[in-house]
RNA sequence: GGUCUGUUCAUCUAAGGGUUAGGAUUCAAGAUUUUCAUUCUUGCCAUAGGGGUUCGAAUCCCCUACAGACUACCA
């Protein structure tokens, strides 16, 4: 262990759009690195080139900017262990690749993939699993078992061949896991995994151990499905002498489905209707559009509060967290080993309490992009107004235009139901005798509207239910919306009238 | 199949040997809102099963069951 500052990083490679689970890791990496002062770094991981997804690198850094998830050093940001991205550092595995060769760690193998495949549908037709380890090695195309001179021909003419690491025999891997505690494993049961692939780029394994130590990160936070690969990645780093320096291993519990079994994968979303994704995501190939929380209406400090609760607990009954408020009380020693079922309800709850902490303002700035697809145009104060009357009533930004729409257009149709509940005989005259008296009133406010009009309806001997649910599908279509007496003085006399009539016409 | 990991209300979780097993979401009921939503109150609901260890186990150990991850020249 060392004393030096606290540096993690957010390594995901761009094969598409980030999905919670992800954006989850960045955040714990994000949190457990800034609670302790420490430099938060994004490396892409694009050591696949088959795999490569155009844009999907700047999906990853769009979505952790919209989470408010700064990074410190990073492909957009630099850093003083530029560049970061693994595809443009590709020079300078290969070295290392070389050292491990040279110091018997690792050696060439000239096995097809074609010809793997065949050993591993053999053993498979025997219920038998083939492996490449220290029980086959011996028996097939490699530096250990081609003469010298063969395979030095083989490589010098350019034949294809991966760098293998050369498994040590039952050997016990140890390690203490921050989040899973103590952790071995016998490295019989491991296999010579590729480091170098025959294209010229590193696998993961070796990038990663490589880049982790170059780049001086202390602490590497992932997924639990990289569990397995802890004692190859440790055997690595011994390998490379570099033991003293490793980073501590933490590996987060998984996200599950909502329902069913499994890890949360893609076509949940669609089946279920949330968003698995941050942002909105548009397949490149198939040009399919997958929904993102964000484009859904949902509030990043909401999503962010809810996802850092999925695997993780402040051991109080704090539940509302800002992103500052987590730094503070976020500690790995509090993040649980069991997989966290992900509750869309739970989210939308999540998104109503920042909704209503939002100010009035700020929300209708969120909203105005909804209003312009509505073709729109009215005062910004008119918004916030309007926003502020409808906020506690919604879960998200675009609710705000079903629950005001009649704000700023008058209703078109009217609610069947609700028109044949309330839409009683004697009702039409007496909305048009309504309509009569507002036309009367002088001031137009909601006060000096409720009080004459209470009179009004008093001294006429009306029901004061009826009137009031009747009038109001009469100013919005329907039964929902804020105080009457508030719409009636922001649509404004005149339309408050004209609304009644046309209802009262309408209706018949 | 093998290796590894996990298992507390329907869901997220608290309780690091001693509590009537707590909170939140969902759901249900009531109150408020002469609408709807919100809000408030109340209610329902859990230690996977079986063995140990212990005066005492959700907590420690073992077995079983179930679940998951990994098992690629993918990350």
């Amino acid at each position: 262990m060392t004393t030096s500052k606290i540096r993690v990083r957010f390594a995901p490679s761009p094969t598409g759009p980030l999905h919670i689970g992800g954006v989850r890791t960045a955040l714990f990496n994000y949190l457990f690195a800034k609670h302790n002062g420490g430099d938060f770094l994004l490396r892409i991981e694009d050591t696949d080139q088959s795999r490569y997804v155009p844009g999907a690198e700047a999906y990853i850094m769009e979505a952790l900017d919209w989470c408010g998830i700064k990074i410190d050093e990073g492909p957009r940001e630099g850093g003083p262990h530029a560049p970061y991205r693994q595809s443009e550092r590709k020079e300078l595995y290969s070295k290392y690749a070389q050292d491990l060769i040279d110091s018997g760690h690792a050696y060439y193998a000239f096995d097809t993939a074609e010809e793997l495949d065949a050993l591993r549908n053999l053993a498979e037709s025997k219920g038998e699993t083939f492996t490449y380890n220290n029980a086959t090695r011996t028996g097939l195309n490699n530096s250990l078992t081609l003469p010298g001179n063969v395979c030095e021909s083989l490589l010098y003419s350019g034949a294809p061949h991966v760098v293998r690491f050369k498994m040590p025999e039952n050997l016990v891997v140890e390690e203490t896991d921050i989040i899973r505690g103590h952790v071995q494993f016998n490295t019989d049961q491991l296999d010579d995994k590729v480091l170098f692939k025959s294209d010229g780029m590193p696998t993961y394994h070796l990038a990663n151990v490589v880049d982790d130590h170059l780049m001086e990160i202390t602490h590497v936070i992932r997924g639990e499905e990289w569990l397995p690969s802890v004692p190859l990645h440790i055997l690595l780093y011994r390998a490379f002498g570099w033991e003293s320096t490793m980073p501590q291993f933490s590996h987060l519990p998984l996200i599950l489905k909502p329902v069913g079994k499994g890890k949360l994968s893609k076509r949940d979303g669609d089946q279920l209707g949330f968003p698995v994704f941050p942002l909105a995501w548009k397949d490149p190939e198939t040009g399919d559009v997958s929904r993102g929380y964000r484009e859904d209406g949902y509030l990043p400090d909401g999503f962010i509060n809810m996802l850092s609760l999925l695997g993780w607990n402040p051991g109080t009954e704090q539940e509302i967290f800002s992103m500052e408020q987590l730094i503070d009380s976020f500690t790995l020693d509090r993040v649980g080993k069991s997989g966290s079922r992900f509750d869309p309800e739970k989210t939308k709850w999540f998104n109503h309490q920042y909704l209503i902490r939002h100010s009035d303002e700020e929300l209708a700035g969120l909203f105005l992009p909804y209003l312009d697809s509505k073709g729109v145009k009215v005062p910004f104060p008119l918004v916030v107004r309007v926003t502020g009357l409808v906020k506690e009533r919604c879960h998200f930004v675009n609710e705000i235009w079903d629950q005001g729409f009649f704000f700023f257009q008058a209703p078109e149709s009217y609610d069947e139901k609700i028109v044949s509940k309330r839409w009683k005989d004697g009702v039409p005259e007496m909305m048009a005798e309504i309509a009569g008296f507002f036309a009367n009133l002088h001031i137009w406010i909601a006060p000096e509207i409720k009080e004459p009009f209470s009179q009004f309806v008093t001294e006429k001997g009306w029901n004061f239910g009826t009137i009031m649910n009747s009038l109001r599908l009469c100013l919005v279509g329907g039964s929902y919306g804020p105080d009457i007496f508030d719409i009636c003085e922001i649509i404004g006399q005149a339309e408050t009238i004209e609304r009644i009539e046309k209802a009262v016409h309408k209706l018949r």
